[in-house]
DNA sequence: TCCTTAAATAGACGAATGTCTAAGCAGCTG
DNA sequence: CAGCTGCTTAGACATTCGTCTATTTAAGGA
């Protein structure tokens, strides 16, 4: 489980959604990735392997970030990349993570109230 | 309660998720906002809100796309409310909801991977 | 004034969520 | 192999969440 973008991730979503009302189909789509960020310890951890040196962090890096136990952490992590946010990728002793920019895009998209957006 | 941003939404907020590490406030912060989207039903809520005709939409028009009952409806326009995304505003008989296209505009920018970030 | 309709509030209840401890698996190194 | 470290899985438990029914408040019209 390293490089494929599982469930939801692909095609999520859509046009603005300033622009046409969601379908029921697209709005339990996207609320599975709004749900994944939809706690502090996991936004938190985003934003530190997305803006982490290389643009990959270690999970010793992550957990000693948080007064959480490291099975927390696990979960979040878990949590994150089931949405499709993120990867986890095995070098040796340590698993290190990336996140997934496409789906960070899409979703950034889906939000913009102007007319510049990224349908395609 | 109808022209006051509450809570959250004025400063909310930060640099992109991928620029730098967001602070233990500020993920909180956040993920108030994606706690109000992450439920199909409040992301179809907004986006109806967001795509209407005159940018508002009252809340029988909402209430007949959903097969919910009222006060569950109501519940959901509470949360999105008191995440300050939109905001109520009784005229006569009826209740008129709009967004806050800048607290969507902010959450978009949060979100941004590339360089064209709104850090203002 | 009384009745009707629009919407919110209160309270109950089952399902989902975040955290923990304990146990398991994977890879290194003596 | 034995033992250590990094990380995940399993399971328990309290809390939060989404939904409902019943009740309440606000506004209009007879």
């Amino acid at each position: 489980m390293s490089k494929q973008l599982p469930l939801v991730a692909m095609d999520a979503c859509c046009a603005p959604l300033a622009r046409e009302p969601l379908t029921q189909d697209q709005a339990v789509e996207l609320s599975h990735l709004f749900k994944a960020m939809a706690d502090p310890v996991r936004l938190r951890l985003l934003s530190l392997i997305a803006s982490h040196a290389g643009g990959e962090a270690c999970v010793c890096d992550l957990t000693d970030a948080f007064d959480l136990t490291g099975p927390t952490i696990s979960h979040h992590l878990k949590v994150l990349r089931e949405s499709g946010l993120i990867t986890g990728d095995r070098r040796g002793t340590w698993i290190y993570y990336r996140v997934h920019p496409e789906v960070l895009a899409r979703l950034s998209a889906v939000l913009t109230t102007t007319s510049e957006a990224v349908t395609a």
